[in-house]
DNA sequence: GTCGATCAGACCTCGGATGTTTCCCGTCCA
DNA sequence: TGGACGGGAAACATCCGAGGTCTGATCGAC
């Protein structure tokens, strides 16, 4: 192609070269499309391209504005496309990523996080415990990592870990969980995590993590 | 928004469900507006941002087809969107994660390296001591990790890794090489990462993959 | 049987018209 | 004075229809 994908890559690069800066407004659509050399129809679809990658975000009646583009922002944009292989082989590769990187975050948490988060952490713990349906559950362990992630104080490793979750989980729920004795593993996991990280023991917690990845890991294999 | 947005769900769906298997040809751009119930040109704005995810193959006077959806070939469109900030401060972050995964992967890769493939990145490592440019080298650089990380067996690792390396390493083209040592240490830093993978041994293959990897992330936070 | 020209199909690009949403501002009423 | 209301302008959303261009396949000549 030419014209779409070029205007593609213009908008692209007023925005590296400085142009165009984070929270910016862009021209209006017609007047971008002249200064571009190219009709308003192929302008659109430059820019829903990139509104699909949380480049640009449009506003109907306003304008449309350059993203954050904050590299864990614009990550979130890849659950996306990892939706489109829940449930094949490549999760389990996904998985293999998931068991390097999500202890690494948590002795990485143990040696940052503060006493307020390891209260809430607790309290999620029991919210879990608690929990009646398996769409609950499975929305408190999501939360339950994003926030042990986020604890290690590097933004853009907690989204790419909160991106890579989402399938797993997703596929948990597909073949559905069917024995009680998971949750209750699940559960007890969680606390082991917590215990180490209210210790301050990055190993410990990095051990109980790889533990935890590690047997959804081999659950999924039996399954298969 | 809607009818777009619409359409990028619903043809996603179609994806999802099984209806549209990889290498599927889409109906006619007509035939499926008509089908979503949109004109073509909206269509055209769902089918071209799918395009940029890569999870389209759009080709002019044949017609569109569903990619490979392969999760290591999807990712690679994430390049496109960190592209957008090399050279900020989220680089810090993006390189500690690459700290985190390419040790890993260099273990993973000294249990299943064959011979061939050691031999071929010993060769590597001759031509990059050889090399004349900088722009050389760090091809050759690039190379070097791709290839490794591609031995461990994980396509969807080395797919992300290989991502990641490039704003890293375009930020390195940027400020400029202009040590000397810095070349002789990288090449023979990589020398002993062939010389761990050859001898499997993982853990020492992972401990000289950190002090490379970290010692280049030294490098960045002294330049800054 | 091979090669080249022709042709149909599919995507590419364009321009304009109309609908919808949002924001801004001036006005009116306590 | 201050807040609520309403009108209008601005900007995006959607649609339609008409050429243009590229690709792949068919068919005829050699």
């Amino acid at each position: 192609m030419a014209v779409t994908d070029d205007a593609i890559l213009r908008v692209k690069e007023m925005i590296v070269s400085g142009e165009l800066k984070p929270g910016d407004r862009l021209p209006r659509e017609a007047d971008l499309a002249e200064r571009l050399g190219l009709s308003r129809n192929s302008l659109r679809e430059a820019v829903k391209a990139l509104s699909l990658v949380r480049v640009l975000d449009v506003r109907q009646g306003d304008g449309t504005y350059v993203s954050s583009l904050r590299a864990d922002d614009l990550l979130g944009a890849l659950s996306f496309v990892l939706d489109l292989h829940s449930g094949e082989d490549s999760v389990q590769e996904v998985l293999e990523v998931r068991r390097i990187l999500e202890p690494a975050a948590a002795a990485m948490a143990a040696q940052r996080i503060d006493d307020q988060e390891v209260i809430a952490l607790r309290e999620l713990c029991d919210a879990a415990a608690a929990a009646e349906s398996v769409e609950e559950l499975v929305e408190h362990d999501l939360e339950f990592h994003r926030r042990v992630v986020q604890a290690s104080g590097n933004a853009y490793l907690a989204q790419l870990l909160d991106t890579l979750a989402g399938p797993t989980v997703r596929v948990r729920i597909w073949r559905g969980i069917t024995q009680a004795s998971a949750v209750d593993r699940t559960v007890a996991e969680h606390r082991a995590i917590v215990d180490a990280l209210a210790a301050r023991q990055p190993d410990l917690a990095r051990s109980w993590s790889t533990v935890h990845v590690a047997g959804v890991e081999q659950w999924l294999k039996d399954l298969a």
